[in-house]
DNA sequence: TAAAAATACTCCATAGGTATTTTAT
DNA sequence: ATAAAATACCTATGGAGTATTTTTA
């Protein structure tokens, strides 16, 4: 079996043209280096230096192997560099996976934030439903998962970064609800507009509404807040929106947000990662970057807009 | 120390993502296999792998690394298969080093005809005078050498090519010499030409000629035949030509080759290599390629022209 | 004869194996 | 409770050292 060691004293001898000299550039014993290099000989079945009184010659066998010698050299010498570069802090890749009612309200703000923090940092995100970003955190295709909680897995840590309360977003000239706040288990679900199946804002919308409507005006789910807010602003209904979504959302036409009573039900978006990831300094950054980002919070009153 | 061994181990650790299945791969036992990963880690500093209960992830270090390991053990593979490559007769490389009395006249058929033989060889030609083309073949900046014998340094391995027999050249309008064949030391040495200082057809010259000209009519000795054969034929005396020169040179006006008589003086022309060179049947193959590409030596008597 | 590489041998570090423990699910 | 990796401990291989012989110039 050909070894490191074998090809770091073939250089040295090929370099020193001398047993002896190569020996003492590698600090063994003349003999070690001739073990070597005629085992070298034996297992690659070929002479590769000629054996003179005053110094070696370099067949040409010898001088083919010495030129991808060097370049495996060269490039485990590389190899050790690049292991030994400290990653700092969010250093080097982070895949992220972030729920699609999420994702496109912190994404912009948290991804200038981060780089901010961390100049070094490689982002790879990914949007999909909580179900699909855990088997991909679990079969480790992502490093950490940003998700409304609970997560059961429990192979996997948690963090909670902050509430997002609901709201119910209706079209202006609603004239079924008067007045604000709602209380819950007080809507007219028929009328309810949900994302399609997998969403966990869909199980949360039917959660907060007392149970699944016998029939929607809309059967088919909406595949994002932005085309469900879309339908509520062209009078097909209302539906549950939750508070980092209002900012973004509320430039649309036609479009009221009303709060909750108190308490206000809310999701709770968590961090989640391996447990054996060993990142929990990554993931505490991360966290902490998330939290950072997002401004304070209004007060549910304040989005009482007209 | 970084071995082969750890990179083919990790490698096949990231491709089994299991630290048993991975050892059955390379046939030790798991904890051989362990072992060697923690040193790997621990050398690098670095932890490649998340060892979980069902699998291994790679960190993002492990993957950086991996592809590095990947492009490296190609690499080894590569340099094992290369070396293995058996090379037949005078494949690959041969640096050839030839005397400028003989390059000119032989260079022309040999190197067409070596082509026709051995398809895959590669030729380096240098043309210097005989020390210069020995000091280059001791230090193994050559391959063989093709000069005039004898060659001295005693680790170096001869074998005759030919005999190059002398002719003497001179202007058609010579008068001082009227019968053919000429006979040695007969010569009016004072109308010699030579070549410069290091041919050693200006000492052979010499020697067939008696002794060293009291004083030349040129005193400035030429760089090659042709220049030697040019002066030769502007009525500035006469000079020594070997017969491989002659068939080439006789198309010159003015010239006259004139044949000695027995015995003929000669130069013997040899092929040199190193003793330690292991590459007596590429040596052995050449010397036949250069007699063998030689048309059958005209009779000297053939060569008495107008 | 002298310089250099190969051999002979001894020793020790290290890779590897088996049995067992620890760990995490 | 179980599967998997780590640990403990022993063995064996192989790399290295010193002393010596062989080679060849």
């Amino acid at each position: 079996m050909l070894t490191l060691r074998q090809m770091r004293y073939f250089e040295a001898l090929a370099s020193a043209r001398h047993f002896g000299r190569a020996a003492q550039t590698v600090n063994v014993s003349q003999p070690a280096l001739s073990a070597q290099i005629m085992e070298m000989e034996e297992h690659l079945g070929t002479r590769l230096v000629e054996r003179n009184r005053s110094g070696i010659i370099l067949t040409a066998k010898g001088t083919q192997v010495l030129q991808r010698i060097r370049i495996i050299l060269a490039d485990v010498e590389r190899l050790e560099q690049t292991a030994r570069d400290a990653e700092g802090i969010l250093a080097g890749l982070t895949r992220i996976g972030i729920i699609p009612t999420v994702a496109p309200y912190l994404v912009p703000q948290l991804v200038p934030h981060l780089r901010g923090l961390y100049p070094q940092i490689e982002i790879e995100l990914k949007e999909a439903v909580t179900d699909r970003l855990i088997a991909d955190l679990a079969d480790g295709k992502l490093d950490a998962v940003i998700a409304a909680l609970p997560i059961e897995a429990d192979q996997l840590e948690t963090r909670l970064l902050f509430s997002d309360r609901f709201f119910m977003a209706m079209a202006q000239n609603e004239t079924d609800i008067l007045s604000s706040p709602l209380m819950e288990n007080q809507l007219d679900t028929e009328r309810l507009l949900l994302l399609e199946e997998g969403h966990c804002l869909r199980d949360q919308a039917l959660a907060v509404c007392g149970s699944a409507p016998k029939r929607n005006l809309v059967n088919v789910g909406a595949t994002s807040m932005a085309t469900l807010l879309q339908m509520v602003s062209h009078d097909m209904g209302m539906t549950l929106i939750p508070e980092i979504a209002v900012e973004t959302e509320i430039a649309r036409n036609n479009l009221r947000i009303v709060p909750f009573g108190n308490p206000a039900p809310a999701r709770e978006i968590g961090l989640v990662w391996r447990r054996s990831s060993s990142r929990v300094e990554d993931m505490a950054a991360l966290a902490d970057a998330v939290t950072g980002c997002r401004r304070p919070a209004g007060k549910g009153a304040e989005l009482e807009m007209a």
